[in-house]
DNA sequence: TAGACCATGTAACAAGTTACATGATTGC
DNA sequence: GCAATCATGTAACTTGTTACATGGTCTA
């Protein structure tokens, strides 16, 4: 299961709650992990059992408790190897192409206004990489070579939602003209 | 859940086994759509029972019998009001770009043998999904009609996966740079 | 004053994965 | 003789989803 993974890579960075792991997996990192804050919450906790994580609680008022998670040797070790092991290429299941694919059926306007939702917010997922680019472009040499293997990843997001935006006006051309 | 609106897709073409529609995910429209033999084989039950599909049983020697699956009206009203809905973009879990992230704790080469593996995958299904377009491309203006929004989903495929082998190349090189 | 944010969870259910099972036929 | 193909499934387990719960603070 890769989410554990994943928060144990978020984690060797520095320790994080629950809730600041779930809000980098949704402003962050989630053009190429997306989780709810319910796995989270319940892979944390299992990782916590196995020992390849540890937390403290701070204590609050008002609000829970908030528990700091921290990965401990242990951790570290499983992260390492799994760093290089094979990985699964991931599995797409694509819902719109499975509407399109069977788009006949409909009218194409039906087609064309799905799309266009799709589309924009493709945009805004494309706009968002985009200001984190810049961000990334705007550091030192210093502080770009330490984040120069996440900035990777960023290309992957950027590049593929460039690219399917590129596939989405052909597609409304192609369907518009007739 | 998608994959049943998967299936009613494929079965409002022409009827067909489990077996063949497991086929299909594999061979055919698996750039868009994965799916398990256990899971088609369950999701059918599910549809049978419902009423949306139908099937006939054809007696076989040495092997199960065939049950060859159908849509019925109410499949069809129900794949027709979901072509009419909106659907949520794909999820993305990339293992592999979770492993480029975390990737200052192995050595370079390491990351850079499991992206040319991940690398190879790539070109295979872009191979695979260029002959299908060949295949496309040499039909009559009447086929390449009837065939004209598969071929739609087709084209995301392989822009996909075109701009996928762009970024591992730049990838590479610059992991290659030190 | 209403909605977003902070912060954590439980419970019920649906979906997906992995392993196992059967057994004949066809091709290398 | 061994692997692949055909053809269907069950069982155990893990993951993911959806709904619900709590309750204070902060901002428009």
């Amino acid at each position: 299961m890769s989410l554990q993974h994943s928060l144990l890579v978020l984690l060797s960075e520095s320790p994080a709650t629950g809730y600041e792991l779930s809000q980098t997996f949704k402003k962050g990192v989630g053009y190429f992990w997306k989780a709810s804050h319910q796995q989270i919450y319940l892979q944390l906790k299992k990782l916590s059992e196995v020992g390849w994580l540890e937390f403290v609680i701070e204590v609050q008022r008002g609000k829970p408790d908030k528990k700091i998670y921290q990965i401990t040797e242990a951790g570290k070790a499983v992260l390492n190897a799994w760093l290089s092991s094979e990985v699964k290429p991931p599995k797409t299941n694509d819902a719109l192409l499975v509407m399109i694919y069977g788009g006949k059926h409909v009218k194409p306007d039906v087609l064309i206004k799905e799309i266009e939702r799709h589309k924009s917010i493709h945009s805004k997922g494309l706009k968002k990489l985009l200001d984190i680019e810049t961000l990334y472009l705007s550091l030192s040499d210093d502080e770009k070579k330490k984040y120069r293997l996440p900035y990777l990843t960023l290309r992957r997001g950027i590049s593929g939602e460039q690219s399917w935006l590129v596939w989405a006006e052909e597609v409304l051309i192609e369907l518009m003209s007739d």
